[in-house]
Order: C-alpha cells, then structure tokens, then sequence
DNA sequence: CAAAGAAGTGAAACATGTTTCACTTCTTTG
DNA sequence: CAAAGAAGTGAAACATGTTTCACTTCTTTG
C-alpha cells in the first residue's frame, strides 16, 4: 500500500467541512437560500463544486447540517436561559426575550432560519430544529404546573402555540424589506403574550 | 370577420376556467403539492397541459388563484363568526373555535393552505392568504381595547402572535401521519390560550 | 521517484419540473 | 361550406438547479 490517510490529511478534511458548512452558513446569513446553491457554496469555500460530493453525498444532508449549526446556538442560549432557575413566568419570559432579541440582532440569518420560503425538501430539514424550543417550553411548562404556579394544561400544545406565535410575530419585522420596528417593544409585548398565555395563576391548594 | 367569441364560447370558456382551479384544489386536498403538477392539474381538468396556459399565465398565478378559492370560504367563515358580535374575548373564542375546527375537518387541505412544505414560489403566494385572518383578529383586539375590555396593546402583534399559535399548534394534529388527537380538547384549548393571552380585564375606569 | 490511493476539477449529464409552439380541431360568420 | 379566428394538443424545448464522472492533481509509502 502506498497511501493511507495520516492525520494531517484527516485534520485537513475535517477543516475542509467545516468550511463548507460555515460557508453556506455565510451566503445563507448574506443572501438567503436564492444566493447559496451548491456551486456558490463550494466555490465560497474554496473548492470545486464536485469536491463539495465528497463531504456531503447531498444537498439536503448539507442543508440539515448547516441548519444544525445556524441553530444550536440559539437553542442553547435559550436552554441556558431556561435553566437559569426563577418561577416558571420568569423563565418562559427570559427565554421569549432571549429568542426574540438574538433573532432581532442576526435579521437574515433568522429570517433564512425561520420563514425564509425554500425548496420543500430543505423546508423538512429546518422545520426539524423548532422542535428543540418546543421542548424547552415543554420542560417549563410542566415545572410550572407540577409547582402549582400554572394551571394545569396541555404542556405540548401551549408551547407549539407559543413557537408559532414567536415565529409569526417575528417573520415581519425579520424579512428583509421590513421598515424598522421599535425592538425592545416588541421584545416585551412577546414576552408578555406568551406570559399570559399561560393563564392566571391557579388558587393556591390548601 | 368571421369568428366572434359567443356568449355560448364566453360560458364556456369561464367554465373551463373554473374547472381548472376546481381541479387543482381536488389534486392538492387529495395528494398535496407533491400530485398537483401543471400536466396533472390539465388532465384532472380534462384539457391539455397547453390549453391551460390559455387560462393561467404561469403556475403561480394559478396557484394565487387555488389559494384565494381554498381559502375564501374559511375566511369568510371566521370574518362571519367575528361579526357575530358579543365582547371582544366571545368573539375571538368563536373565530378560533370555528378556524380550528373547520381546518380539522378538512385536514388535507387544511395542511397544504397552512403548512406543506411547497415552492418557495408558491409558497410567497400562500403566505399572502395569512393576512386576512389577522385583520379579524385585529378587528376584534382593536374593538376590545375600545370598549375598554381589554388592556392597551400594538393589536398586530397580538393578532399575528394568534394566527401563528393557531397555525403551529395545528400543523401536528394536521400532518398527513399525524396519529389523531383529541380535537376538542385541542380546540378548546387553543381557544383558551388565545383569550388569555390577550390578558385580564383591564380596572374599569371610573 | 515510482506506484497507489485519494481528493479535487469543472464541464457535462441528469432530474424535475414548467412553458412553448407548430400543428390540429373547433366555432362562428357570411 | 369556405374563410377566419380561437382554442386545444402534446411532444419538445426550456429553465434551473443538483449530481456525476472521466480526468488531473495531490499525498503517502517503500
């Protein structure tokens, strides 16, 4: 045998993916799904378009990957946020305004993550990574309700209607043509929508 | 001269024309998007695929078309449920009540108006038939806050938080694999969600 | 540095639709 | 029923990407 992958060459393949999913991220942040097709996207990262097959057999493996990192780190500063202790109201208000405000603050990477229209086969790969906010409502919702501080409800269906509401709520002042809005009130009659959502505090059992 | 469009002709015509988007409402309620290519709509239609673009210029203005049709009837519904009057939180109970359970019933559809992944092209057109639910919602909010019922709030926000929680909290329980849930429960409690998140009865002036 | 195995190239092939167009059929009129 | 104007046909052309592949270049080993 005269050729075996030593570790720089391993090294460098793993550097090279990296670059491809951090350029699509890029031309997906810049100029949404019309200006990052697969040519564009390898030639951002420097390399030929049939290169970019090697690391990834297909778009939409690509695309499920550069969704999972444009969006882990948002949902991981929303799970931090949530984790950060306090009464179930103030959690789900911390993470509302977490949420909305770092979607206000990166506008077209949101919007591309968000509501930006795709090709039905990437839209099933982005619709996948909602799932994690409704979970972290799910998880405050139900410590609310087994601490007595919420009524009790259907925790799966209160926190996909407090996704949606986020989403729709944000899609307009996202898009790209929106006039500007005034954020922090935004931010706050979110967090307050949300908040009441949930309804009144239940009487306290004896 | 020796052609002359008849009224007979003229019928006809607005006939076939209707047929078309009838055709491709039963395509897309039947199979979704994935069975309502131009060939299939023409034949469902009984024509050609060439004679159909003497009645729609291209597939997105068909589309506009099928999507104004689909959802005409159910905005009406809720426009009417709206009007019906009563306090502003009756209302809003009605309109969702009325959407929720008119889009479970007609599941398929309902799925492909709200929430099948589709063409970014089209999917611009859908979106565009979003905004009428909101102006019920902001009718009803603005009234609210009028008649002193409800506290002050930016009615657009509330209204496009709504029509988003209703959206996602159905999109499940619609999705062609969805296992069935129980709708009245789901009903009710997206009814209940929406009335509190428009917050409690604000102190009466004096 | 020759041999072997990978990785990289980019033009061409493919895929998957929508849309067009040369031709045919139908309808109307005189 | 001939002439004229439309409407209808459906195979072919187009459009718009993604994906492949024959070939080249690079890396490693003995």
């Amino acid at each position: 045998m005269a050729y075996r992958r030593t570790e720089t060459v391993v090294a460098r393949l793993a550097e090279t993916r990296e670059r491809i999913v951090t350029a699509a991220l890029k031309l997906v942040a810049r100029e949404g799904y019309g200006g990052a097709g697969i040519p564009a996207i390898a030639a951002e990262a420097g390399l030929s378009t049939g290169a970019l097959y090697r690391y990834f057999p297909s778009k939409a493996e690509l695309f499920d990957e550069v969704f999972r990192r444009g969006s882990q780190r948002e949902i991981d500063v929303c799970a931090e946020a949530a984790a950060q202790g306090g009464r179930a109201r103030q959690r789900l208000t911390r993470v509302v305004e977490v949420f909305a405000r770092r979607a206000l603050k990166g506008r077209r990477l949101a919007y591309a993550l968000l509501a930006e229209p795709v090709d039905p086969l990437i839209e099933a790969e982005r619709l996948r990574y909602r799932l994690p906010y409704r979970d972290i409502f799910i998880g405050i919702i139900e410590d609310g309700m087994r601490a007595g501080e919420i009524a009790a409800q259907d925790a799966l269906l209160t926190a996909s209607a407090i996704v949606g509401a986020l989403n729709e709520a944000l899609i307009g002042p996202l898009a790209p043509q929106a006039k500007k809005t005034d954020q922090e009130k935004l931010i706050n009659g979110l967090a307050l929508f949300c908040v009441q959502a949930l309804g009144p505090m239940p009487p306290r059992k004896l």
